[in-house]
RNA sequence: GCCGAGGUGGCGGAAUAGGUAGACGCGCCAGGUUCAGGACCUGGUGGCCGCAAGGUCGUGUGGGUUCAAGUCCCUCCCUCGGUACCA
């Protein structure tokens, strides 16, 4: 258990992301956590207060379908999965700081959800809309939109797909942060991660540009239609606008003689807005409403058209066509027989080429052209000059739109933290009101029913539905919209620090002294949804006053994924899910670490197999050789003509392998760091049964051996030092509790090197030498290797390369 | 399409301030040990030619820079992850 109070040494918050209580462990659960512990007991080693906890990500889906499988509770499911999970935690040999343990689906951790909500709630970042939301109708829940996958739109959990539906819901408002999350400033995360976040949130520098309706026999005129473009350098190409067909304005400026074409298309565009709209390679379809617009620039009418490529949720829901310079611009244009004018032209091409498909690329030397007065600039100067003109007479603006939209939290499950709000019902009503602070937390009911028919408990469970108003003692009824679960691990890092703590979300002082979390480890399957709602969570709560920090994570490592053996992703479904349970007792706990860490590079994953564990148990079984059988009865010793040569060539190898040892630790390259194990258990084998396997050397390689298995075996390390120090008459005291040794820096460097030489390039010798040689001797020595000279035979050299310490290279004739 | 990661023996993978390609392990082959099997130990193991010494080719493709390229530059191909008509 970590003193989070002791200030005499170096803090680490080593975090990795809390497992969903699903039942068992698995072998990537291994794959994450065992890694994650080497870390924690590595830096332990060299002196740091290390802060490792563990918890449960508690609420969420499984648990509610075994519910309505079994009829067991969501709870007791849950917390029984988190019993057996905690033991199955412990085979591990992880050192988890069990007692700063939270489990989100107890109301001493909802409670603070329910608190931290109403805090953004009261600044403004929560609120409450009528949206066209994601809707799954299998799991019969609203998605965020981070949680809607792929092309087809399916849900995250059950891969069902999606529908849209309009609802009342609850949002936190992360576009407010939208920019300062596109800045990664002095954090270390791998830039997958930045880049799926950035494109997430999606940033597009470009204008507003207002268009005027133009007056016919229909229509007066005059209304507004605001498009979105990020090349207003182009607005004298446009040759049509496109309204999404929900565009409010659609039904006010339809020419009479277009209403049945245009109730259609909108109609048809309603019905298959769910599947065919999403395909990008489908033909373009539209119709025009038979009304124009003014292109504020030059006064040029142009038709309005709506077209489901258009979308209605993403800028102003309309835009300017600029054929000439956008793909699917141009290809509406081409299908329906519309004016495509160019009006940029890259550099050594006429003003009026002939255009073939859209020329969209961003070059310094292309210049706007055709383009009245702007004629000639370079694009961006063009832009420039347009968005400053258009804003100058009140026809535009310049404007940043971003793809991502507001975090819809709210689900329609019973299995949740409940939202803390009540729906007064008085006369006169009191509408939406908080839930006091004092009243919290608002409990989940432990006797809700589920129903055939689907649907939400909570809205049928009178006793947590019905209510009196806070605020006036009416009637009321509760919400009964619970949050995402990503709410509750958006801020769980803190409450580790104080998971008891009854006044407080956070404690302040330890979150002042411990965080942001100095390393965290996890999957890179939430870079857009936990990692990047944590960012958010950060900034809002320290907007608040409630944090310090701005980033949750300094340092960010994700590990790849274990896929079954199939090259799939593990899923009871698939019936590919790998037991650890098996390896652990067969092979011990160890050699399924190390088997996990040799497999390659930790951020690489890969499909499991585990025919390379032998290889790894084996090393393991040297390593207990060395350490306490050195001499050995079979066999007839080596003899060596140089005993003390051996030994300091031993020493070497230990001392330049914990050097390399510890640079892998920087990196976390544990596949390395076990191969050079290996290489010296097996110099170490080489070496046993002869007399260098008595001398103070060979006693100091076990040593260091041992030191550098402890953070990666800790069980098979402990063991044998333990036999070495009973051996050693030397009271025990754990491995764990020793300190990284330093490596001596005198006995790194080469006594002697063999130094390749290569004739043009080619390899032709290794010639043994003492290093740091003149460059004149090393040539002397070099050029009298016959085979050397064998090379040379009948050429002229024309150079010699050297490098010194890497190789000579002689470029011959 | 766009963004990101990657392509090295039969397999997992080493090696990038350009400098001995294939560390380490699996698998396979041979030998030792064993009644036998297993386990363990020793040696071998990129392709081709060769008894060997050695030679030669070789890091997805094709070019380039360099004394020297898996590593740098350009072209193309493929795999995986993300995104998806975002104006």
């Amino acid at each position: 258990h970590t003193d989070l109070s002791d200030t005499s040494r170096p803090r680490f918050y080593l975090l990795t992301m809390y497992p969903y209580p699903s039942g068992d462990l698995h072998i990537g659960h291994w794959y994450i956590c065992t890694p994650t512990d080497a870390i924690a007991r590595y830096h332990r080693m060299n002196g740091d207060n290390v802060f490792f906890p563990i918890g449960f990500d508690a609420f969420g889906l499984p648990a509610e379908n075994a519910a309505i499988k079994s009829g067991v509770h969501p709870a007791a499911w849950t917390m029984r999965n988190v019993q057996n999970m905690r033991r199955q935690f412990r085979s591990m040999g992880a050192t988890f700081d069990w007692a700063s343990e939270v489990v989100t689906c107890q109301p001493d951790y909802y409670r603070w959800n329910q608190w931290l909500f109403l805090r953004l709630l009261e600044a403004g970042l929560a609120y409450r809309k009528m949206a066209a939301v994601d809707w799954c109708p299998k799991d019969q829940v609203v998605l965020a939109r981070e949680q809607v996958e792929g092309p087809d739109r399916v849900c995250w959990r059950c891969g069902t797909q999606v529908i849209k539906r309009d609802l009342e819901q609850w949002f936190f408002r992360i576009t407010s942060y939208a920019d300062e999350l596109l800045d990664f400033e002095g954090i270390d995360w791998p830039e997958p991660i930045r880049a799926m976040q950035t494109n997430w949130i999606g940033r597009s520098e470009g204008a507003e540009v207002v268009f005027l309706t133009a007056p016919s026999d229909h229509h007066e005129g005059g209304e507004e239609l605001r498009v979105f473009t990020t090349r207003p350098d182009t607005l004298f190409g446009a040759t049509f606008m496109v309204l999404a067909p929900e565009h409010p304005l659609v039904e006010r400026v339809t020419a009479p003689d277009r209403t049945a074409d245009v109730d259609a298309y909108v109609y048809e565009t309603r019905r298959r807005s769910e599947i065919e709209r999403l395909s990008t390679d489908r033909e373009k379809t539209g119709v025009p409403l038979g009304t124009d617009a003014i292109n504020p620039v030059n006064g040029e009418r142009i038709p309005i058209w709506i077209a489901d490529y258009v979308l209605s949720g993403y800028g102003t829901g309309a835009i300017m066509a600029v054929p000439a310079h956008d793909e699917r611009d141009y290809e509406f244009a081409t299908r329906f027989g519309l004016p495509i004018r160019r009006v940029i032209a890259p550099a050594g091409t006429s003003d009026d080429e002939i255009v073939e498909g859209a020329f969209i690329a961003h070059t310094p030397d292309e210049r706007v052209v055709n383009s009245g007065p702007y004629s000639g600039m370079s694009a961006d100067e063009g832009f420039r000059r347009i968005v400053a003109d258009l804003e100058s007479r009140d026809q535009g603006t310049a404007t940043v739109t971003y793809r991502i939209r507001d975090w819809l939290i709210s689900r329609q499950r019973p299995w949740g933290t409940p939202i803390p709000v009540v729906y007064c019902e008085g006369t006169p009503s009191c509408g939406i009101v908080p839930v006091p602070d004092d009243q919290l937390p608002v409990l989940l009911p432990d006797d809700f029913q589920y129903r055939p028919e689907g649907g939400n408990p909570l809205t049928w469970t009178d006793s947590f539905y019905r209510t009196t108003c806070p605020r006036c003692g009416g009637p009321a009824h509760r919400e009964t919209d619970t949050m995402d679960t990503f709410v509750d691990s958006s801020w769980y890092w803190w409450r580790y620090l104080s998971p008891q703590a009854t006044d407080v979300a956070i404690d302040t002082d330890l979150e002042g002294t411990w965080t942001p979390v100095d390393q965290y480890t996890g999957g890179a399957e939430h870079a857009v949804m936990h990692l990047l709602y944590s960012r958010f969570f950060t900034k809002a709560l320290n907007d608040l006053g409630i944090v310090h920090e701005r980033e949750p994570f300094k340092k960010l490592f994700n590990q790849g994924q274990i896929l079954g053996a199939d090259g799939e992703r593990m899923s009871k479904s698939r019936g590919n899910v790998q037991d650890p349970g098996e390896l652990v007792s067969r092979y011990g706990a160890d050699a399924v670490r190390l088997f996990l860490m040799f497999m390659g590079p930790w951020d690489q994953g890969g499909p499991w197999s585990a025919s390379g564990i032998e290889g790894v148990h084996r090393f393991l079984r040297r390593v207990w050789t060395v350490v306490l059988d050195p001499i050995g009865v079979e066999g007839e010793p080596e003899r060596f003509d140089d005993v003390w040569a051996a030994e300091r060539s031993l020493l070497v190898a230990a001392h330049r392998t914990l050097r390399d040892v510890t640079d892998d630790h920087a990196g976390f390259r544990w596949n390395t760091m076990v191969a050079k194990l290996m290489e010296l258990t097996n110099l170490l084998m080489r070496y046993r049964g002869t007399a260098v396997a008595g001398s103070a050397g060979w006693d100091e390689a076990t040593r260091l051996l041992l030191l550098m298995l402890a953070p990666i075996a800790p069980h098979v390390s402990e063991e044998l030092w333990s036999k070495r120090l009973e051996v050693a008459g030397v009271m025990w005291r754990s491995i764990h509790a020793e300190a990284w040794p330093p490596f001596d820096p005198a006995l790194v460097v080469a006594d002697s090197i063999e130094l390749p030489v290569q004739v043009n390039g080619k390899l032709r010798d290794l010639v043994p030498m003492a290093p740091g040689l003149p460059p004149d001797e090393i040539e002397r020595l070099v050029m009298a290797r016959p085979k050397v000279q064998a090379n040379l035979d009948g050429l002229t050299v024309v150079k010699v390369v050297h490098v010194p310490g890497r190789l000579v290279n002689i470029v011959v004739r």
